[in-house]
DNA sequence: AGCACGCCGACT
DNA sequence: GTCGGCGTGCTC
């Protein structure tokens, strides 16, 4: 009698062993059907045994074996176990989320005919090369095996047309190719783009918003190696590929690539376990790299190739900084900001202000008793959205209706303060009631269609002057967009989580990218009250080098990532008594076993304590080693879920957190 | 996380 | 008498 470990979709920290007849030798990564408890699951089967470390009348017996799926290679199951141990998550856990929803559930995709994909006609022409792109891709393709590099080049300078050679190559040899990139950038328009460069290639997107069966499909054809191409979101690096030859990562500082639920994983440190597993090049690119992909390639973990000229025939923006600070403003914007918009206006050329905050105001408030509009589920003001006349919570979706009069005191003179993307809409169209003024946020591009009519819109010129949150800020050429004003940026820089700095002067530079693309100059307008701040002088010289320099000796000095990796314990409970607790608890199993190289932190609530009626406490774990580190969160967490917690305490460990 | 079992309150 | 509340314990 052989014995079959299985992964399943649970939330504990273990394999699950049962009995089977005979186990033929491929029998390690197929999906079982097993009983557990009361019901049945599907598993993965990871080892097949002469013998379990169960007692006998333990072990029962698998119910069947999936033999429609051929078994999940090593290497697949190799990355699972990484992640389960890097982000200290159960392992069935992680090969479920690995699946595709369709797969999760045993099921295949009804047919599976080939696509009629290859054959797309002909191949749109590749743009001449520039001397710098050429000696990038020189350096690419003299590799044998794993190798990171850091393509760090501006807006427009060409990093896309570098991917493209690369994968173009990679495909030559009969590789196959993985592309990753931000939610916001998988637009159809790149798929389009990538589709038209490679005609006669199998290409596969791979997104959340791709439907279940699509999705299945999409994982078998790279698992069988008939796709030549995954282009997809955070989630396709989870993706078969036998004939891997490449990744690249696109905008490798975004967010969206760390995962903020369930398994906490970011999708580029996964992609770069990835490529060394699988002993390929990975192509890491941006504009304003996170400064632990810069620090790496300045140590020379990674190659640094540098892009430093615009490729499309345009010079770098004009940035200027505007001193708010003797000036009384009007609407929020200052005279430089409202002349640069008539010009604009005058020359028929069009205008983005950037303004990172939706809504019409972020609170209302009554001028009598203080009383301000705060949701009851979170320790945060309700947002007042006046184009659909609802107060709305920005953390949890609560809304309301707008009161008339104060909810406390009766006083009917209560009014938004401060200023969201709705207000300065609204106080445009009046200043400039000719022009035709464009809202994008995530309110008036709520789906992907009405986004794509936003952006047709745009394309076609039908608007003058857009409002925008950062979703205006990523991968859209806006050829007849010249001036890009900059409003309420400072709020961020002196915000308490340390890398607050790091996100603005990304967001303000690629926001800054979005003006004269094409052949008219471009005009970048940064309102500020602090206007010799360092972050504003780099951004005005276009040097993020000096910035990240700057950034990287303060994190050194101050002992934060990267020169320290940190593991948070979270805890959300109905009290944040009870989360505390659980984290005080937590810290005295770690000081057993924590030495010196781990410096544990004190529980503290978190800045927004409650979210979603739970509150919400944390606590930080530091080292300068990351074995040290490692193996610390090995040994405790274990001995976190054998912690008895009150049933309504929820609690989780976060690698590498984006936020503090 | 599910899902069972189990032991006390109020309803036909 | 029993229907159902959710506290606690387990899942190979
Ligand atoms: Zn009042
Ligand atoms: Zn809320």
């Amino acid at each position: 009698m052989s014995i079959v470990r299985v992964a399943l979709d649970v939330p504990l920290p273990r394999l699950f062993d049962y009995r089977a007849e005979d186990p033929a030798g491929d029998w390690v990564g197929r999906l079982v059907r097993v009983p557990f408890g009361s019901g049945e699951k599907l598993g993965l089967i990871l080892q097949v045994l002469d013998q379990s470390d169960q007692p006998p009348e333990k072990l029962r017996p698998i119910h069947s074996l999936l033999t429609e799926l051929p078994p999940l290679p090593a290497d697949w199951i190799a990355l699972c176990e990484f992640c389960a141990r890097y982000y200290q998550h159960p392992l069935g856990e992680v090969s479920s989320f690995a699946l595709p929803p369709l797969l999760r559930r045993g099921k295949l995709p009804k047919r599976r005919l080939a696509r009629p994909q290859p054959g797309r006609g002909d191949q749109e022409a590749s743009p001449p090369l520039t001397t710098e792109q050429q000696v990038a891709l020189m350096a690419i393709g003299q590799t044998r095996g794993f190798e990171a590099f850091l393509l760090h080049g501006v807006t427009g300078s060409g990093k896309t047309e570098v991917y493209l050679r690369a994968i173009e190559a990679v495909l030559a040899q009969g590789c196959q190719a993985l592309m990753l990139v931000p939610e916001i950038a998988l637009t159809p328009q790149l798929e389009g783009r990538v589709a038209a460069r490679f005609p006669d290639a199998h290409i596969v997107s791979a997104h959340s918003g791709v439907a279940d069966a699509a999705r299945a499909r999409g994982f078998l054809e790279a698992f069988e190696g008939q796709a030549d191409i995954v282009l997809g979101t955070r989630l396709s690096v989870f993706m078969p590929l036998p004939r891997l030859g490449l990744i690249v990562v696109d905008e490798e500082h975004d967010a969206s690539f760390k995962q903020q639920d369930g398994l906490r994983y970011s999708a580029r440190d996964v992609a770069i376990f990835r490529a060394k597993q699988r002993d390929v090049p990975i192509l890491l690119g941006s504009a304003t790299p996170s400064l632990e992909t810069f620090h790496h390639a300045r140590t020379g973990r990674y190659r640094l190739l540098t892009l430093t000229l615009r490729a499309v025939a345009a010079a770098m923006p004009d940035v200027r900084i505007v001193d708010t600070r003797r000036e009384k403003l009007q609407d929020g914007m200052s005279q430089a900001l409202i002349a640069a918009l008539e010009l604009r206006l005058a020359r028929g050329e069009q205008s983005l202000i950037f303004l990172n905050r939706r809504g019409y105001a972020p609170v209302l408030a009554c001028t009598a008793c203080g009383w301000i509009s705060h949701c009851r589920r979170c320790a945060a003001n309700l947002v007042v959205h006046l184009a659909d006349r609802r107060l709305r919570c920005h953390h949890c979706g609560l809304e309301t209706g707008i009161p008339q009069a104060c909810p406390d005191c009766g006083n009917l003179d209560i009014h938004p303060f401060g200023r969201g993307t709705q207000r300065l809409e609204v106080a445009l169209q009046e200043r400039f009631p000719e022009a035709r003024v464009l809202r994008v946020d995530r309110d008036s591009a709520s789906s992907p269609k009405k986004w794509q009519a936003l952006l047709a819109q745009i394309h076609a010129g039908e608007a003058d002057i857009l409002v925008g949150t950062q979703m205006l800020a990523k991968g859209h050429d806006f050829p007849k967009l010249t001036l890009v004003g900059v409003v309420g940026a400072d709020a961020a820089l002196f915000a308490a989580d340390f890398r607050a700095p790091e996100r603005l002067f990304a967001q303000l530079m690629q926001v800054g990218g979005r003006s004269g693309r094409a052949l008219l100059p471009g005009e970048v307008l940064i309102q500020s009250e602090y206007p010799d701040h360092p972050l504003y002088q780099a951004l005005a010289d276009h040097d993020y080098s000096r910035f990240a320099s700057q950034q990287l000796h303060e994190r050194e000095q101050a002992g934060f990532p990267p020169f320290a990796h940190q593991a948070l314990l979270r805890a959300e409970a109905p009290s944040v008594d009870q989360s505390l607790a659980f984290l005080a608890a937590a810290r005295v199993e770690a000081l057993k076993l924590a030495g010196e190289a781990v410096m544990l932190y004190d529980p503290v609530p978190m800045r927004m304590v409650r979210r979603m009626s739970l509150e919400r406490a944390q606590l930080l774990v530091e080292s300068a080693s990351r074995p040290a580190l490692q193996a610390f969160l090995a040994t405790w967490s274990q001995l976190l879920y054998e912690l008895k917690t009150p049933r309504e305490l929820r609690w989780h460990l976060d690698v590498d957190p984006q936020e503090l």
